[in-house]
RNA sequence: GGGCCGCUAGCUCAAUUGGCAGAGCAACUGACUCUUAAUCAGUAGGUUACAGGUUCGAUUCCUGUGCGGCUCACCA
């Protein structure tokens, strides 16, 4: 008896409101099953209005009769007659239940049980009311699952940030603009296979647990797999498993799935995110530009019906061609610093510092550049913008630009000053990959913790011959922020990282 | 990690100089058979994030902790 009490305390405070758990208490003492295991449903709430419609064009017996089913959402009660709307997947559709249709008995008796929140299965037949709303007169109706738990406020809804992305499901749930949202998301995400697929490219999936990390510069999440007793390592990239694909032979891969990288989270960051890659066989990095503003586009029209959207209060088009600068004039036409004469740290350093810049004390000249590009340039670009030919010392897969020893074919798009993609075309001698990596683990040695690990596979797969290929990356989520004009990343992503409470 | 700000009923928010912790919505009881933020009358609902301190008395002032937001740093 006491166990009983105090497990119901318990239920109260972690999952329920005292006075609906009371409630469907009572249902199951008059033998109503509050979690029913089916009901029936004709119509969604969008197809009942349909159903009107179509009946009001050629009015011929009886108005449609529909069964349809929805979380009790709004309630108007007037005595013998109630109001009320029921909100589906589709949308919301006004039910009216009336004392002398349903009977004195079960129509009080519904509105002893039910609360907003609850779901409710609900037949009758269609009508318009005086106002001119599609409604359903109801002849029978029920709890389809009874909700323990208030909904918040039904005109300011739920607006507390944490609570929003703790409990999401009751953020979708009281903010139609949140459920719209991540319907774009997925439409974002569908368009880009739709762009891929169209153009002949192959999608694969590839391995999230990794014995070797890298194609990125990042710090990784390690796990460790029990019975081989072995260390895993959650992928940063996928970039080089897809490249050992056009190794054996596809000509156009892409993935679209979850990176994970073990570093502070922002506005813009999140420890794991949803990244696409695709690589293509003889394609260089401007065909591979050409694709990005073309595939962008593609994707911006299929989401929005335009490429011209506003970010934050900045309009900007994302019809191709996008701009296109050259990185190392960028930053001299930001800065006034030629990174070609400051070719080591410590002048360079110096360089910056007299600039007024705070780049982190021990860097390398890769590192500097990075500083240069984020302080400087990037939040200079705001129409779409391609920053072409990065140092080879942080592009250690890129091919060098021939006749050049210091840089690669490489660029990062940005929108709204915001860093969306990055693309190069793919270094393919393995010798000079191997000599690269020996570089990294000179940065590693030199405290980059972050610097590429040495792939001895890789390299194999690279002696046996890769086509010149351009390579392409983008963050989704980023994508999705600009497309829906979200200032921070976790507002697109369903759950974000939260710290535990 | 640094700085600034926030945390009060299920939700949205008040609370004067440190003096009985309140409103609207949701819930409950009652009135009301075309309402749509329905309306009207009433009831119940609180560890004021948590732990300390100052004080006759703390939501309010102080210290610490937790969580969150913004920002800087970090971050391909």
């Amino acid at each position: 008896m006491e166990d009983g009490l105090s497990a119901n305390r318990e239920t109260e405070s972690l999952i329920a409101d005292a006075q609906r758990l009371e409630k469907r208490r009572r249902l199951l003492e008059q033998e109503q099953d509050p979690y029913p295991a089916r009901v029936a449903r004709t119509h969604t709430s969008l197809q009942a209005r349909t159903a009107l419609e179509a009946w009001e064009q050629n009015p011929e017996g009886e108005a449609p009769r529909v069964a349809v089913a929805g979380r009790l959402m709004t309630e108007r009660v007037m005595g013998g007659s109630t109001f009320a709307h029921l909100m589906d997947g589709a949308g919301r559709i006004q039910i009216y239940l009336r004392r002398n249709v349903l009977g004195e008995e079960t129509y009080n008796a519904l509105r002893r049980a039910t609360d907003i929140g609850d779901i409710i299965a609900a037949e009758g037949s269609m009508f318009r009311t005086r106002t001119g709303e599609a409604t359903i007169s109801v002849t029978s109706a029920g709890l389809a699952a009874k909700s323990l738990h208030p909904l918040p406020d039904k005109w300011h809804g739920l607006t507390d940030v944490e609570a929003r992305y703790r409990h999401r499901y009751v953020d979708l749930l009281v903010n139609d603009e949140v459920r719209q949202l991540f319907r774009q998301r997925a439409a974002t995400v569908s368009a880009i296979r739709q762009y891929l697929d169209g153009e002949g490219f192959l999608e694969v999936e590839t391995p999230i647990l990794q014995p070797i990390y890298g194609g990125a510069h990042a710090k990784p999440f390690v796990t460790h797999h029990n019975q081989l007793d072995q260390d895993l390592y959650l992928r940063i990239s996928f970039e080089l498993y897809l490249k050992r694909l056009i190794v054996g032979g596809y000509d156009a891969v892409y993935e679209i799935g979850r990176d994970f990288r073990n570093e502070g989270v922002s506005y813009k960051h999140n420890p794991e995110f949803t990244q696409i890659e695709f690589y293509e066989a003889y394609a260089d990095y401007h065909d591979v530009m050409r694709r990005t503003e073309e595939m962008v586009a593609f994707v911006a029209e299929k989401v929005l019906g335009t490429t011209r959207i506003s970010y934050q209060g900045t309009e900007v088009d994302l019809a191709p061609p996008w701009h296109r600068r050259d990185l190392r004039q960028a930053i001299a036409e930001e800065t006034g610093i030629d990174v070609e004469g400051y070719r080591d740290v410590d002048s360079l350093y110096r360089a910056i510092l007299d600039l007024g810049g705070h780049p982190e004390p021990k860097p390398t000249v890769g590192k500097l550049v990075d500083y240069l590009i984020e302080a400087y340039v990037e939040p200079k670009l705001v129409e779409p913008t391609f920053l072409m030919d990065y140092p080879v010392e942080i592009s250690p897969l890129a091919k060098r630009i021939p006749g050049s020893d210091g840089w690669v074919e490489r660029f990062e798009g940005f929108v709204a000053g915001m860093e969306i993609c990055n693309a190069f075309s793919e270094l393919n001698d393995p010798v000079e990959q191997f000599d690269r990596f020996r570089a990294q683990g000179r940065d590693f040695e030199a405290g980059d913790e972050e610097a590429h690990q040495m792939d001895a596979d890789y390299l194999l797969a690279l002696s046996y011959g890769m086509p010149p290929t351009g390579g392409f990356g983008m963050g989704i989520d980023r994508l999705i922020m600009l497309l829906t004009d979200r200032a921070s990343i976790r507002e697109v992503l369903l759950f974000p990282h939260m710290r535990s409470l």
